[in-house]
DNA sequence: TGAAATGTTGGGGCG
DNA sequence: ACGCCCCAACATTTC
């Protein structure tokens, strides 16, 4: 065995099985250091946001309890990535560092830092893409492009092979013996000051274990189901991975292998594609976190609207379907898909509220916030991005709240002061006759907001203001 | 992964 | 019996 360690470098990959970077690091024979560094400062204007913190605090510590089962200590660093492992290189006179490869921007930055300062040490590097199916830069147009709509996209990647990895590393790992020096997780401030995350440990558990959990439950309840049952906010249909996915507790290829044979899993794989053409784009169009796709967006009339914006931000918009999806996210860091959408359309077309500013929200409160998601996401509801709905598909809050939640019960969990209403009122509590409104003890504007604009008016005004622009 | 406006069709009430 | 009108249901177009 050679007795020159190998580094690991844990970045958004907090796993051990389906780990290509991992596997390969083990596979040296030669004793590990499993290294995480915390380094907001190389992150841009994407540090992580405080719902993010809170998971990657529990994720750190599910990862510190993994890895010493099997006698390694993780890690934990803070500073700039290069420093850092030169730092450490040099101290431990480690042969190679070892990692994922991530694809923000920024991340793609602090990489070519991180290689370069390897190379001065005489430190090999090896990375590997092992958060993606596919390679970015390997799904390309018949004319060597990026793909823009998704469906062409899709198609391509069902034509192309899958990279296999296996799962865990079967061999004996050996752990570095030398005192390296680790701060404490509890040493990064992660967690909030004040309590507003007790919600989400009724909700939420992080780590590679509770991900693989997920994982069984979703394959064994939700799959069959999931077409059916995705689009309604007040069941589980969906398979609530997006936060493991994105501190990379699971890997697309275990769900992906895990699923591929199981009749019924398309309209759930097509969704881990939506996952992978987020991430190309990332890739293609790096400026894309701040800037529409379709440049021309760039100039559209937003509206800068503080007093909007926190109105939706706080869940008192007056329209129950986004106040609900708006207080969900605030509550427990997350919100169904089919809310986002029309939280978002509504932000974006009924307020028209910049794009970014609804982003920047997400970012901070979701558990899952993933910059290639966001981003896609949010451009594709303005209009402005890759595969995006036009301009004049506007959510009717009251219409999708109906067909979605006919019965209210996501609107009465999140939006509690309704809860008395009638279903026939719960949807649009602004249209009650008065007696049904008092019966219900709600006084519009005092113990619940009347709507902050009329959707019909908003819709009728964005479409002039969009074609006068156009 | 939209919704509203407009157009078309066909059954039934009615003079 | 027949034509007319109404309107619901569905289809298509438009935003």
């Amino acid at each position: 065995m050679n007795t020159r360690p190998v580094i690991f470098w844990f970045r958004q990959d907090l796993r051990l099985a389906f780990n290509p970077a991992f596997l390969h690091a083990a596979a040296q024979h030669a004793p590990l250091i499993a290294v995480y560094i915390w380094s907001p400062e190389e992150e841009g204007m994407w540090k992580p946001g405080a719902a993010s913190c809170w998971w990657l605090h529990h994720s750190l510590k599910a990862l510190e309890s993994e890895l010493k089962d099997m006698g390694i200590q993780l890690c934990i660093q803070r500073g700039k990535a290069a420093a850092v492992l030169k730092r450490i290189v040099k101290q431990t006179e480690a042969t190679e560092v070892v990692w994922n490869i991530r694809y923000e921007p920024d991340a793609v930055k602090q990489e070519k830092k991180v290689k370069d300062a390897l190379e001065q040490s005489g430190c090999a590097a090896a990375s590997f893409h092992g958060n993606l199916l596919f390679a970015p830069g390997s799904i390309l147009t018949g004319e060597g492009n990026p793909y823009q709509v998704f469906t062409p996209f899709y198609r391509a990647c069902l034509k192309e092979a899958i990279e296999p990895v296996r799962g865990k590393f079967s061999g004996k790992v050996f752990a570095f013996r030398a005192k390296i020096g680790s701060l404490k997780t509890d040493d990064l401030n992660l967690l909030p000051d004040i309590g507003w995350d007790k919600g989400f440990y009724e909700q939420w558990q992080p780590g590679e274990k509770a991900a693989q959990a997920a994982l069984r439950q979703f394959v064994k309840k939700g799959l069959s189901s999931y077409s059916k049952e995705r689009d309604e906010p007040s069941k589980v249909g969906t398979s609530l991975l997006s936060a493991h996915l994105h501190f990379g507790e699971i890997a697309p290829f275990q769900i992906w292998e895990a699923l591929r044979t199981i009749k019924s899993s398309e309209p759930f794989l097509r969704q881990i594609i939506w996952r992978e053409f987020a991430y190309h784009l990332l890739v293609h169009f790096p400026r894309t976190p701040t800037r529409a796709l379709k440049e021309k967006f760039n100039d559209f009339p937003w509206k800068k609207n503080s007093r909007a914006l926190k109105a939706w931000q706080k869940g008192m918009t007056g329209y129950p379907i986004i106040d609900a999806g708006m207080r969900q996210l605030w509550k427990t860091g997350w919100m169904h898909n089919r809310v986002r959408m029309v939280a978002a359309s509504f932000l974006v077309k009924d307020l028209m509220v910049p794009w970014q500013d609804g982003a920047k929200w997400f970012w901070d409160t979701l558990v899952d916030a993933d910059l290639a998601n966001n981003t896609f996401g949010w451009q594709w509801c303005a209009g402005c991005g890759a595969d995006a709905a036009p301009y004049f598909r506007i959510f009717n809050p009251e219409t999708q709240s109906k067909r979605f939640d006919p019965k209210g019960d996501y609107i009465r969990k999140f939006v509690p002061e309704l809860k008395a209403l009638p279903d026939r009122w719960v949807h649009a509590p602004h249209l009650a006759p008065d007696d049904v409104l008092k019966k219900a003890g709600i006084v519009l504007g005092k113990t619940y907001p009347a709507p902050i604009i009329d959707h019909d008016t908003a819709r009728k005004d964005a479409l002039r203001i969009y074609h006068r622009w156009a």
